[in-house]
DNA sequence: CTTGCTCTGTACGATAGCCTACTCAACCAA
DNA sequence: TTGGTTGAGTAGGCTATCGTACAGAGCAAG
């Protein structure tokens, strides 16, 4: 961002959202500030603010106060639990259908995990404070928020499940197809080593899923990248927790809409 | 409960709240009812009304509309993932502490999960529209609430990390650590198979588990009850995902309280 | 074109936890 | 006392995954 773009932000806060080729709000891209109702986004739109998110950023820290909320365009998010040094896992995966940033809202201002960017692009972050202010107004933005945090616990306690009894394979899979759905794009970028770390295995356990499902036919690969091919064999290898999620947050969804 | 005391309650509910030993109000024996502000408890006062619960009640089941929530007292809920038929895993443990129910505030109605009591004993509950008409008032009583979402979100998330990472042994220990916890005795009502299942874990692994526990003087078992005799001991075999926790739970009751 | 770094393919031994299944012990009811 | 039921101890073979490790391949910078 230039120093010109920053002032213009300053004075024209607006003007810091750029326009997509169609000529549309880019806030739009994400799916959770697209649903508010306008009246809702509308008094929202002037506090939001376009940032780049290079690969690996940290948009909070375990323990740290959560300052600016984020909704993600393009880009992917993930939350990923610590405990002991080096042993991570993701419990949650954010994309353009969330906001990366929760426990600002529900009060507990830092959280025990860490939120880091997985896919470089943008969002659209907010100051958490004032956020929170409308939030705390109740109504419809309230409560979509809180179906939005109803949608994250399910997520996390499926992964729960999905970590005790589900082989490395099948989770894999899910995973793939979880991203592709939140990128909207079937070329994913990542690198066995890092999906190894979020999903809390060996890289090498990585590797052989990786050849078998390129084997199958069903990905090809190049360096630091995972291309879909066959996306419904992908969904037969993988578990049903990605079927029953997209179920529950499609019903979730659903209700957000009409309220 | 006998006809007499549906009668009374029709009639008198807050008849139906029993009284303890000391004359002071049970419901309070659940902390999260005990941290409410007065005014806000004595609104809810007459509304709440004493269950029994014997072992494997299911208070809601997946998919399935929520209509009381539960604070549980001297009885313990397992929240429980379900993916292929019957492979279950408890993602939560719902004590004093807490409530059973959250979906039902956040807007879903229902859940992926099914709630069940693991140990016997009460409940205070609740009619959900009624408790969510007061939780969409705002103040303090939806912030607390809020707050303890966060905290059930955070348990969740430790509990894919200790899946991920940890090893039966230690995450047994943490799980016998914290029932204790929430029930305040030492003496655990449960069996080997229950165990397993809620750990998603094997009969005879949890067996062997218990007989080192035993050896190394840290429980007592008789048939269907686990009694801890060493908790340091314990706690040096359990997982820090106990001492996080733990941390946390301090950490948001205490915001909590300076509401 | 070389150098160096990161990503990837692959291998081998070790093992925790799985599946299955049999036996014994505790408790309950008749 | 007896018999039935459920909980607990234990065992043998199996395999997915781990830990570690090494070498080749892609890519960027000099």
């Amino acid at each position: 961002m230039t120093w010109a773009a920053i002032l213009l932000g300053t004075i024209f806060p607006e003007r810091m959202i750029p326009l997509d080729s169609s000529g549309s709000d880019v806030a739009k891209g994400n799916r959770l500030l697209a649903s508010l109702p306008e009246a809702d986004y509308q008094r929202l739109r002037s506090h939001l603010e376009w940032v780049e998110m290079p690969l690996g950023t940290v948009l909070y820290e375990v323990g740290e106060e959560i300052t600016y909320i984020y909704f993600p365009i393009r880009s992917l998010v993930s939350l990923i639990s610590v405990s002991d040094g080096d042993t991570e896992v993701e419990f949650n995966l954010v994309g353009n259908e969330g906001m990366v940033g929760l426990p600002a809202l529900l009060g507990g201002r830092s959280t025990l995990s860490r939120a880091i960017v997985q896919v470089a692009d943008g969002a659209m972050r907010i100051d958490a404070p004032t956020l929170k202010a409308r939030f705390d107004q109740g109504k419809v933005l309230q409560k979509q928020l809180l179906l939005y945090t109803q949608l994250t616990q399910t997520q996390t306690a499926q992964n729960v499940n999905c970590h005790a009894h589900h082989r490395v394979e099948p989770r894999f899979a899910r995973w793939l197809l979880s991203i592709q759905d939140r990128l909207q794009s079937a070329e994913l970028p990542l690198t066995h080593q890092y999906a190894a770390k979020l999903l809390g295995t060996r890289r090498a356990t990585i590797s052989e899923a990786v050849a078998r499902f390129q084997q199958g036919g069903m990905v090809q690969t190049q360096r630091g990248k995972i291309t879909i091919c066959d996306r419904a064999a992908l969904k037969q290898t993988a578990c049903n927790c990605y079927a029953l999620l997209r179920k529950e947050q499609a019903r979730l969804q659903a209700i957000s809409r009409n309220l």
